[in-house]
DNA sequence: TATCAATTGTGATATAGGTCACAGGTAGGG
DNA sequence: CCCTACCTGTGACCTATATCACAATTGATA
């Protein structure tokens, strides 16, 4: 289960003491596929890590449609992070997809980590800068292309996603309707 | 000249002693109206402290349009984070929408100054963590919201823009044309 | 295997917003 | 004060995409 480690020396290096130190504020957990790991309204205590499996990162409008963030695949930190940050209530839901196994600090535990391993508040302000980064992109790919170059813009991106999840959860990535989404290719 | 002080001590305390050390890190820069701090295609060496005036971050598309990433006004930072940490070209250029001063930091110094003073390491997280959530919220307002939607409640949340800047940089913002805008409150 | 739910393709029609064209207004520089 | 450049509103028309409706397909479960 060193998925995490491999992930942490991607950017920082541990000694085993320190690694095991750092698993320490972790707490595994699993999901079945269709699980909510937040729901819109809840109080939000985590931040996960995805070890395995597949997350959508959702929010319901009030017409009851339905909008994805981010999929959150193997590597990737999600929460609701405004709300968890400010200890407040989801604006969000995070679901699973797939079978998920993450694994989960609180905000305090992360505070207490990044005390004890300055590198740690390193590791995650990367993180952070480069979630801002890939946003920004996403926000570029709104403003700037259509619906259809998206849509080939995440193919090449993410091949495997078409494996992955059905076509109304792509439409509802790309924010096209899933009757638009198949003409795409037909 | 101690908007810089003020505003990291919202977030991290600091004795005169470590905010002149800090501060002796950035360089100030003064930019008229129209000038640009980075011009697609060039090198970044810098991430910019706006202490007074008014920025937008720029993309200008394959057909000569320009989209609008963000106005960055007293208090924000701004680059093409990209470009910048990666030591790569820009992909946007940040151009003055008023007479502009700024504080400026390189790569390099970005990095001595967190490795001298980890609490800017801190502060540095916070920031990149709000950018991302802001991101999210505007990718949410793209993926859920009408043209006629989002103006309102960028009005709503920013006031100010209305009187600073001119109906067709809201409308390269919005992601609209400035026509379809007009005829919003018309 | 039989059955029920979820997924997908496709036609017909509706609409938000884009594009083009033009005209009046406003502002800054010489 | 004038001139030029930019900004803004508005009409006519066009296009991408949404919506609705239905049928075919797949997949999961008892």
């Amino acid at each position: 289960m060193d998925e995490l480690r491999r992930h942490i020396e991607e950017i920082i290096s541990l000694t085993d003491l320190e690694f095991s130190t750092i698993n320490g504020f972790f707490t595994s957990k699993s999901y079945k596929k269709g699980a909510y790991l937040i729901q819109q309204g809840d109080r939000v205590p985590f931040t996960f890590f995805v070890v395995s499996g597949l997350l959508k990162l959702i929010y319901r409008d009030a017409s009851g449609k339905e909008h994805i963030l981010s999929f959150a695949m193997e590597d990737w930190w999600e929460t609701d992070y405004y709300a968890f940050y400010h200890e407040g209530r989801a604006t969000m839901s995070l679901k699973c997809l797939e079978d998920t196994q993450v694994l989960c600090i609180g905000l305090e535990d992360y505070h207490r980590l990044c005390a004890a391993f300055p590198r740690m508040e390193h590791f995650f302000l990367q993180k952070a800068t480069s979630g801002h980064i890939a946003s920004q992109q996403r926000i570029l790919s709104l403003l700037g292309s259509s619906a259809e170059e998206r849509y080939s813009m995440l193919l090449k991106r993410y091949p495997s996603l078409m494996q992955r999840v059905s076509k109304s959860q792509l439409a509802a990535y790309l924010g096209v309707s899933r009757e638009t989404l198949s003409r795409f290719y037909s």
